[in-house]
RNA sequence: GGCGGGAUAGCUCAGUUGGCUAGAGCACAUGGUUCAUACCCAUGGUGUCGAGGGUUCAAAUCCCCCUCCCGCUACCA
């Protein structure tokens, strides 16, 4: 009988910098899922990459002094040897460099545009400079600016449009109908009630600020925004061809059965990717899984302190299989999981020292005392042994039902149970008391045997979470691997066959505090300056896997007498607090000249009002006052931000007065 | 502000359509054991099941209200 196809992706790293391991955690999640699908049969496609392109790496090759494909080459191998650090067994690695799937982007970009999807908005009157905002002909009102009501400006960029709203009506219908389309649940209602119930606008799909992407073939000047060059990498990798010659694989794996993403994507693969498809006429996905990120709970690591937690680290630590079992064991299903040093080798110790590889090592260890590793089946059964024998058997059926909704971390949990039941099965029968007894070698055989094949069987459906465990397991027992089919039988281990004279410790229990000064040594921690920062609101730490970000609009030229308008004045901050009712409001009292402005800014996320007073900042005091969430506000104080959206209140380099002109 | 989800043992959580003395793992304590990596096995407890009210023979479970947390989204002049 042919093996079903099984195609799984992960989404595509972005090559903006080196991955850590909540990043990291994706790929293995993913490499679970497809070594064990491999396991029970299926023909198992899995595809991971990196997606390369976009303005936030064109300004990072710059400020790295290289161009952006160099930048890029050397940060996706980067990955890709991550990815190999990890032991993860994907099939195909795509960049969205590689020139055939550039070449398809601009294939499907064309063949949407010309079927009428995509389309070139000539945007006059669609600009509202104050907003610094583009809107298409449908979200005008009257008009005007749907935001403040002003008019809009021509404005010099032009850009194509993807109806979306086109295929809303059709997406609704698949997801209603297709429950397990999104999964976990919750995250469908946010979709729904967000996005698709309100109505979908029209997505603005190429950029002309900047160059750094696929090219617009037919339109010089403008590139593919970087999320329909992203997506398209699932189909492309496959072969896809958007002029209908698409390579076997396409046919034969399209479409895929699972797109493994983080939680924060779930938006594009959700709405725009099966869009986009529906456009083009293909099938859509069967599953997107939005999977919880590992934080650092207690913000003792953090990015922004320098002690990020990578893969490598780990691996150099503690070896691969023991960073695989952490990250898919600690991960819930559905909510966030916490990752710490400490937490590390907590579970280092306890379940792969202490549970798993001390297992082995004792019955390795009786073995050779008692019959010099020679396992023998004497057939000399006893009751206790049936509730064994049942759990080794349960235990294929009680994982599959785990790993068929994807609770990876479940389903390891399964086989721990097995573990365990192995020690206890030691502690029953007392294979010391029996070897004291010569009448007893009989039984004492059938004990050794029972567990040699209980832990056999636990290695093979180890396989798919600890690879490079499971192998070594099953050397240090002289055993293969079972196919899924033997798993139901118990016994099929060779009576007669010798175990290893010299077992391999497997995993060292670590010594916790001399750990943790090794890993200070090498990851000194920036520590303790921050000591008040108790109340400051904190911003979390997400991981960089793919966070869209917002190009930097080009404005058009604008005259010395069109910025005089502007009054820019420094302003003395008097008082501040928080909006009530608002979460990223805070109100000012701002001293200039002899006025005193009421300003509303949304900046609670980054300064508390007791550190805003005090501040000389920058101000536009002639701003038409208006409304913020009920308060009046008179004015702006004017922030950078930064890619990430973090902001920063702009002051003068000397000391001025408050009132000082700006210009 | 809108939509959604939560609040259960010290910690992380499970509790299916309301039903027997409310569970698991970790941690802790005691006992047992010695084959093994100071390991393994057994036993144990406190829970106002976030607060208050209601429906019911019966509520952690259903309804109302309150408080707090989280996610998405809007706003962030």
């Amino acid at each position: 009988m042919p093996k079903k196809p099984y195609y799984i992706t992960t989404a595509i790293a972005y090559t903006s910098g080196k991955p850590h391991i909540g990043n990291t955690y994706e790929v293995v999640l993913a490499d679970s899922i497809a070594r064990y699908k491999r396991f029970v049969g299926y023909d198992v496609r899995f595809q991971t990459g990196t997606d390369e392109h976009g303005q936030k790496i064109e300004i990072k090759a710059f400020e790295n002094l290289s161009t952006p494909k160099e930048f890029v080459d050397e940060v996706s191998t980067e990955i890709k040897n991550i990815w190999d650090l990890m032991n993860t067994s994907y099939d195909k690695f795509i960049r969205t460099t590689d020139e055939y799937h550039e070449k398809q982007v601009q294939k499907i970009f064309k063949k949407l545009y010309e079927q009428g999807d995509i389309y070139k908005s000539e945007y006059e009157g669609m600009y509202c400079t104050p907003c610094e905002s583009f809107f298409t002909p449908s979200q005008l009102v009257d008009g005007k600016c749907p935001d403040c009501g002003r008019e809009c400006q021509p404005a010099k960029e032009e850009a194509y449009f993807f109806k979306l709203s086109k295929y809303a009506d059709k997406l609704i219908e698949h997801i209603n109908t297709h429950p397990d389309f999104i999964q976990p649940e919750s995250r469908k209602n946010e979709m729904m009630n967000n996005f698709l119930l309100p109505g979908l606008q029209d997505l603005c799909v190429s950029r002309s600020s900047f160059k750094w992407g696929v090219p617009v073939d037919f339109d010089p000047g403008h590139v593919v925004y970087v999320w329909i060059d992203a997506l398209s990498n699932y189909i492309t990798g496959l072969g896809y061809d958007a002029d209908g010659v698409s390579d076997e694989l396409y046919r034969r794996y399209w479409p895929a059965d699972l797109h493994l993403i983080g939680k924060d994507i779930l938006r594009f693969h959700t709405i725009y990717w099966p869009i986009m498809l529906m456009a083009l006429g293909e099938p859509l996905p069967k599953q997107v899984f939005g999977h919880p990120w590992l934080i650092q709970s207690d913000g003792k690591m953090s990015k922004s302190r320098g002690n990020v937690i990578y893969a490598d680290d780990m691996v150099d630590l503690f070896g691969v299989d023991a960073v695989r079992y952490f990250v898919l064991h600690e991960m819930p299903f559905e909510n966030d999981g916490v990752i710490s040093w400490e937490l590390v080798i907590e579970r280092v110790n306890s379940e792969l020292a202490n549970t798993l590889g001390n297992l082995v090592n004792r019955t390795i260890s009786m073995a050779n005392k008692y019959f010099d590793g020679v396992i023998t089946n004497a057939h000399d059964v006893q009751s206790v042994d049936d509730e064994l024998k049942k759990v080794v058997i349960d235990t294929r059926l009680k994982v599959n039902t785990c790993m068929d909704k994807l609770k990876v971390a479940d389903a390891m949990t399964e086989i721990f149970a097995l573990f365990k039941r192995c020690n206890k099965y030691i502690d029953e029968t007392m294979p010391w008391a029996l070897a004291k007894d010569p009448d007893q070698s009989d039984r004492l055989n059938t004990v050794l045997y029972n567990l040699v094949e209980s832990i056999v069987v636990g290695a093979t459906l180890l396989e798919p979470f600890m690879p490079e465990t499971s192998a070594k397991i099953l050397k240090q027992l002289n055993a293969e691997k079972r196919r899924v089919t033997e798993l139901s039988t118990f016994g099929l281990y060779p009576s007669g066959n010798k175990v290893t004279a010299e077992p391999e410790i497997l995993f060292a229990r670590i010594d916790a505090n001399a750990m943790l000064d090794e890993i200070e040594r090498r990851f000194p921690s920036k520590v303790v300056e921050e000591v008040v920062e108790e109340e400051k609101p904190k911003k979390k730490e997400r991981p960089e896997l793919k966070i869209p970000t917002v190009e930097a609009v080009v404005k058009g030229e604008i005259t010395i007498e069109e910025f005089g308008k502007m009054q820019l004045q420094m302003g003395e901050i008097l008082s501040c607090e928080a909006v009530k009712d608002s979460k990223k409001l805070l109100c000012s009292q701002v001293q200039v000249n002899g006025r005193v402005l009421q300003i509303v800014s949304g900046i609670k996320n980054y300064y508390s009002p007791e550190e805003m007073v005090g501040k000389k900042v920058v101000v536009i005091t002639n701003l038409k006052p208006t409304k913020l969430a009920g308060v009046l506000s008179e004015g702006m104080l004017l922030c950078a931000e930064d890619f990430e959206g973090n902001l920063a209140l702009l002051t003068a380099e000397k000391d001025m007065p408050a009132g000082a002109m700006i210009s």
